[in-house]
DNA sequence: CTTATATACGACAAAATTTATCGTATATAA
DNA sequence: TTATATACGATAAATTTTGTCGTATATAAG
């Protein structure tokens, strides 16, 4: 439990591929290559990012994705939630219902527990992860 | 991404349930059927935190369980490592192995993120929570 | 203006993990 | 001796994550 995705790794090391890139156009395949990621996962996964506008796109040939300026100051929460939506360690922190539980009692401990998480991915940015 | 289970959550119910009666012998059918939680997922998981002596168990009519001590000053660090093992982003924060990626670039912000949210779980314990 | 290369995006399949069930053993109060 | 409660392993069902496939669109180069 609270393990990070896949796609949020993917995304992690395209980001950092691209900032010791700064100078070229990296194409997805060659960080799917470089890294043995799966292209197409990878593909989406940078699409997201793009239209976020954290990292930018270029069709074509000579194409593909370069850093935004926008990158370094990017906080882990925008950054989590482009790729997986609102973080939330039980889906009743955001949505309604509580399940299908009869009486709920533990609503102060989530929502304490939560609170935490999403004050502490606040006051991360991408560029305080990577020195 | 970044959920707790059902176990945790079921764990956590119990145990606010339990320091809701302190004065008495609570058996698994009684939080089980309260909260509509499946019998037998809650029973292991109570005797995971029996074994652990963060409550304590009794057998025989009129057994079952109460809080113990330790239960105050648990930290969420412990709780969560009982339930699940040691809470890691990924699996490459304890294990060795770089799973399959030839090259990675990203050990550090892993290790920064991760060592963040274990310092958080660290400086909360299960009292913190509930008030 | 055709071709090759690269991003964009939706639908579906495979794999892995989580969640729940079943069966059996052990302790103990009445 | 019986009924009730915890203890624990094996396995099945459900859900989520991960990966694949097909097609469309943009654009640089010849």
């Amino acid at each position: 439990m609270l393990k990070i995705t896949k796609k949020v790794e993917y995304a992690l090391i395209a980001v950092r591929h691209l900032q010791e890139n700064k100078d070229k156009l990296v194409p997805v395949a060659e960080i799917s290559s470089s890294y043995g990621i799966p292209r197409e996962v990878l593909a989406k996964t940078l699409q997201k990012l793009a239209s976020s506008n954290v990292i930018k796109s270029y069709k074509g040939p000579a194409g593909g994705y370069k850093a935004s300026d926008k990158i370094e100051k990017t906080t882990l929460n925008d950054f989590f939630e482009i790729l997986e939506g609102p973080t939330a360690i039980m889906d009743c922190y955001f949505e309604s219902g509580c399940d299908h539980l009869s009486s709920c009692n533990i609503r102060t401990p989530i929502n304490k527990i939560n609170d935490s998480i999403r004050n502490l991915f606040d006051n991360l940015t991408l560029a305080d992860i990577s020195q």
